[in-house]
DNA sequence: CGTGTCTGCCC
DNA sequence: ATTCTGC
DNA sequence: GCAGAATGGGCAGACACG
């Protein structure tokens, strides 16, 4: 097939913004896609080469981009960086110079998409040292073969960020509505189909095939799975209310998420949400599980915290974050940051899948089958019931013991992998808040594109009389003018007080001072106050305060050390 | 051989 | 992770 | 209510470069 075939079809995706039209061009595309032999190019309608469970990475994202789309145009890095800010797409950027360099030479309109995989496949395989510039030419071949529009679309999915609304879901309902007959039961095959094999490409083969053939895909034990995720509850009240009485609630580990699976062969392998495998990570958990777990195959959903080896103390996240892409020194940190694997939920258990049981049968199940083993393995700190008191007070042991509330779940509900569901709520505990001035920002892209988009935040010095950044925020401005404090208001504010500019990035004046909450502060090696903000969000300005009203150092410093220590006011 | 930059992926 | 928005 | 897009801190590893 020809790239610019498929260059047509994401233009008319990107222009049209209703999904029922999306759904209709893309179920037009697959139906000429299932004479085509090779089905990957599914995978670039993903905005990828590989199929969701491969591990393989291109290695190249914006700075890349930048240096070869200098390369190929002739026209410098700092020039695209300066279109960049400007256009606020990088894709756009290789249109627009590209375009510009094909009308002073001749060119042979040929590329193909089979191509243009090709070289994409080639770019993980690269290893050593001269990586960076063949990386270059494999994508130098692809920009100097590319008319405008193709240049734009191969530097989006190097970027892996095709912007044209389009992700799994629309590529679902495109399926159903290319290979069978549009109703709920074909879409829950097609979907159920994908939940187990994570490959578009297989599942659209699969699909052609019929339901049938959809039907057949198993779940295996070794194979990654998508993690099921949760939606927020408000209290305690809240959740009873969206997920009934009586309700489970479990510990919100500050950890990080593993799919534990022990295959055909006994083997046992772990997976992150994003199904990366981290098996050789974790001894320590490999040997938890085989002691803990008696059972011939399974697949548990679990959270692993990490805890101080002296004190027992729970660990944020933060801390244990060192373990999981870890390659060397795995033995010293396996002693160093031991992690406690807090196990949730059972998927599969000895050749039988348990996504469609009720929770209760799952949890139930699970409780029989785990050995508890503080400190190493147990099932989730749990509580079932309809009173509201009782709730409540779990909760806040969840608090008291560091853990970042509880998860609030349906007792009859199945597990939906990849789906995030309104039968899994989390709680968290009323955000923290800082008044901050605003130091720095940044040009935004895609939909911000031209207005700034991202604001470095900072503290105030006394004792120094100096202004400290603190962070970044940019999450809870509002798009539309009419619903609030919008990126384009922000923007006219600071606009004449920008003092420098870099790149997309500009410093301004010490004038605008925001509210902002967050959930934490941890120590920082980024930012010159040595603290940063875990998670932070903007709720408005305040108008009324000086850039020397904003939370102090010493403030920072005192919330900090509350925080560590949980102290109640 | 040490350092800085970049990427990808945890939250 | 959080948040906002279009459908 | 779902799906999608745009953004946060910080970690390890890989590579380039001096």
């Amino acid at each position: 097939m020809l790239y610019k075939e498929l260059c047509e079809i994401y233009e008319e995706l990107e222009k049209n913004p209703s999904r029922l039209a999306k759904t209709t061009i893309l179920s037009n595309f697959l139906k000429k896609l299932k004479h085509e032999k090779n089905k990957e190019i599914i995978y670039l309608i993903q905005g990828k080469a590989f199929p969701d469970y491969s591990e393989k990475e291109f290695g190249i994202s914006e700075q890349l981009c930048i240096k070869a789309l200098s390369k190929a145009s002739g026209i410098s890095s700092k020039e695209i960086v300066n279109k960049w800010r400007k256009i606020g797409d990088l894709g756009k950027v290789a249109e627009e110079v590209m375009t510009k360099k094909k009308q002073n030479t001749l060119f042979s309109h040929k590329l193909t998409t089979e191509k243009v995989l090709d070289n994409l496949k080639k770019l993980p395989e690269l290893i050593g040292k001269g990586t960076v510039d063949k990386k270059m030419s494999l994508i130098s071949e692809l920009l100097t073969s590319s008319s405008g529009i193709e240049a734009k679309y191969i530097i989006r999915i190097l970027l892996s960020d095709l912007r044209i609304g389009v992700a799994s879901g629309t590529i679902r309902d495109a399926i159903v509505e290319s290979c069978l007959e549009k109703n709920e039961e074909n879409t829950k095959a097609v979907q159920e189909s994908y939940d187990k094999a994570n490959d578009l490409a297989l599942v659209f083969e699969k699909a052609c095939k019929g339901i049938g053939s959809l039907n057949e895909t198993e779940l295996i034990p070794g194979h990654p799975l998508k993690v099921m995720l949760a939606l927020k509850a408000e209290s305690i009240q809240d959740g009873f209310e969206r997920v009934g009485k009586p309700a489970v609630f479990e510990y919100k580990y500050d950890g990080f998420r593993m799919l534990i699976n022990k295959d055909e062969k006994g083997k046992v392998k772990i997976f992150t949400r994003r199904l990366d495998e981290v098996t050789k990570q974790f001894p320590d958990v490999v040997k938890y599980i085989e002691e803990n777990i008696d059972a011939k195959t399974f697949i548990l959903d679990s959270e692993a915290v990490g805890y101080d080896p002296k004190t027992k103390r729970y660990k944020p996240f933060q801390d244990i974050s060192q373990r999981i892409r870890r390659k060397y020194d795995i033995e010293k940190l396996e002693k160093e940051l031991p992690v406690e694997i807090n196990v949730f939920d059972v998927l599969y258990y000895n050749g039988k899948s348990l996504l469609n049981e009720p929770f209760q049968k799952r949890t139930e199940l699970l409780r029989k089958i785990i050995k508890n083993k503080k400190y190493r393995i147990q099932s989730s700190h749990q509580l079932i019931t309809d009173d509201e008191k009782k709730a409540e007070e779990f909760y806040k042991q969840a608090l008291k013991d560091n853990q970042e509330g509880v998860m609030i779940k349906n007792l009859t509900a199945p597990y939906k992998p990849g789906a995030r569901v309104g039968y899994m709520l989390k709680l968290k505990p009323a955000e923290n808040e800082f008044d901050l001035v605003i130091t720095g920002a940044e040009y935004g892209t895609g939909k911000r594109a031209g207005t700034l988009s991202s604001f470095t935040l900072s503290c105030y010095d006394k004792a120094n009389d100096k202004f400290l950044e603190i962070g970044k925020a940019s999450t809870g401005l509002k798009e539309k003018e009419e619903e609030g404090l919008s990126y384009t208001e922000l923007t006219n504010l600071l606009k004449h007080l920008i003092t420098h500019e870099t790149g997309r990035e500009v410093i301004v004046k010490p004038k605008i001072v925001v509210r902002i909450i967050y959930q934490n502060i941890q120590r920082s090696p980024t930012y010159e106050s040595g603290f940063a903000l875990r998670f932070p969000r903007i709720t408005h300005l305040r108008p009324d305060r000086t850039p020397k009203d904003v939370a102090t150092l010493k403030e920072v410093i005192e919330e900090y050390k509350r925080m560590e220590l949980k102290i109640e006011y």
